[in-house]
DNA sequence: GTATAAACGAGACGGTACGTCATGTCTTCGG
DNA sequence: CCGAAGACATGACGTACCGTCTCGTTTATAC
């Protein structure tokens, strides 16, 4: 977890840590949260228990890690920019649409829910590594859409953002209703008709 | 859970399941919900653990009836309405921010959504016989909002709802952000601006 | 181990409590004591790790008491009474050096002697329940002697037990010499020579 | 353990090896045998684990060895000889049993015990290394004696310091009995009748 | 006097076992 | 026959040590 605890980092094992993140990952897809114990990814890495505990304070840290190491790859974050902000952000909202309903991500992403619900601390490195960097690229495309004029030059972007994205992640957290296209359509023009100039 | 299995509900202990129930509010207002287990659960109850799990499918079914109990009696759930929308919206969205910031609540609605999280059939409940008679409540105040011409003809009131409950949901569950009356506001003026006629 | 604590001595399952016991000695004999844990114990007797904790509060008592089970059938403690005293002891005393050096009752009376050295407790159960009826049954032999004027009549009787078998256990503790019949013999007619009449 | 492997015995830290086996005795005298670790070892000597492993093969091995230091300065191991082996042996036994009977040794004979017993390779160091010079003095003693016609031409040396100190040890060690001056002066009686001329 | 090879302290590693805790099932007994 | 009490098999927890294996860092001949 980018802990800093006693143990010397410079001799840490970088073929045990792949293989704790790793042996994580796949067991919360196969099995999911709560079957996914310590011990089975010790067993499953190939990793004595110590090895774990002496690096991460605790399961929710290492299911966190083992996003962060999943998503570090994904850097290119820039959204599209087609110069029709209503155009762009719907095809932004279709594909997070569509990412929620995929089965694949389902377990992980509860998971990782699980965890940073209860888990103050976990939340905040939540917000700075995973959330922000992406948020910012999605408020970045809605500032050249301000100043393309269309949106209100005084716009809260956090809100806008909170408008655009909450209301589809509450569906898929609570399973409240679909994802589908239409509705992250809807969701766009009635945020935009909101923030109109 | 108002399960449907096999033991003779007719000589069920109401002592007992009052007992359980109020024990399983107790626990996790005390200790959290991590460390509320059916053990502690039945011994602060003087209940033997089988008279919990004759009755209920699992911990996340007991802690969702201790709300669904504690909710038995807010029964009054009419949302004001003094002919303004706004006006009105804004005060019952004040007072949502508020009970969410209210550090009483804290415990039990993480709990609760810990367990909804990872349990479809837990969610289908919750939106039944939790979420969906205030969702009604919400929905008829604004249909009588439309009704009165304070909102587009052909506003989709399920979608009104999210935009205005979603973000401040999403706000308090990662703790992305303060829960101010100003936000709540704030959240009411671009909901309304969105839908207006 | 006989012991005094709070489960409800009533309720216990006598059927595992035998294979505890069982599977303690087995164990004892085919890997010997030092890798014998409370782990394999639990293993092989199909028995929970908390079932022995319940009962048992240290490994050596599990392991003395599966001693104590194997020497509750042994009842007829009595020794031979020819009317010759030093032929009987004769007989005796070969016998045990015969059982000392048989390698099937190697590894559990070493395991045995191991917990002893180190926990007063047991060795004052040892004394009690094991080794005091077996010397009570020999100075019943050696009073017997004492009567048919054999040995002094204020031998003190516990003395010339301990003469007689101190230097044999300790040959074999420390395998400080081979276990003999000659040697046997030759301590039986040291000590009866000590304390003739 | 002048043990015979790989590494420079030339190059030997006898810094350390002090270290080791001083470290050794205070753990022992302090928190007991069982809860001597080889880890705490190191730990309380400075000194790495390796260390300790290089020239040691056992935890056994290495307190058998911080025993052979102590003994070491007590070279002077011969006995007295007045010339009345009666009195001599009594005061002999005497000191035996005040030393068994000092708590200050109870726990290191004791640690040393619970090796040798499970360990023929120690048992053979330790009746080569700590017991014979020590018997050997005994015996010396006891040859002077039969000299003397204080004991019969014939006796087994090896018998008579068995018979007299084997149920001392054995008292100690199974804490049978009490250690006094009495019960040392009733061997040496006792085992001299035994073997008179 | 420096080079070089060892022993060294430190401690991370894959493991085993510890003793504790909670789970969900099963059994006993009293009302 | 329901319910309390609680023993049971199971299995994860987090900790302590095991014995092995690098890491730099002394140190102490051999060049």
């Amino acid at each position: 977890m980018t802990s800093d605890r006693q143990p010397n980092r410079a001799r840490r094992s970088e073929r045990s840590r792949r293989a704790i993140l790793d042996a994580t990952r796949a067991l919360i897809s196969e099995v999911g949260y709560a079957k996914t114990s310590i011990e089975a990814i010790a067993a499953r890495a190939g990793v004595g228990k110590q090895t774990i505990y002496r690096w991460w304070p605790s399961k929710g840290a290492v299911i966190f890690d083992s996003f962060l190491a999943l998503s570090e790859g994904a850097g290119g974050t820039a959204l599209p920019d087609t110069g029709d902000l209503e155009a762009d952000l719907k095809t932004v909202l279709r594909a997070t649409a569509a990412e929620f309903a995929d089965p694949e991500f389902e377990a992980p992403i509860r998971a990782l829910g699980t965890e940073i619900i209860n888990d103050p601390e976990l939340a905040a490195q939540y917000r700075e590594k995973l959330a922000g960097p992406v948020d910012e690229a999605k408020k970045a495309r809605l500032r050249s859409g301000q100043e393309a004029g269309q949106l209100a030059a005084d716009a809260d972007l956090d809100l806008v953002l909170e408008m655009l994205y909450a209301p589809l992640a509450q569906r898929w957290l609570y399973r409240s209703g679909p994802l589908t296209p239409e509705y992250a359509d809807a969701l766009v023009e009635a945020t935009l008709r909101a923030f109109r100039p």
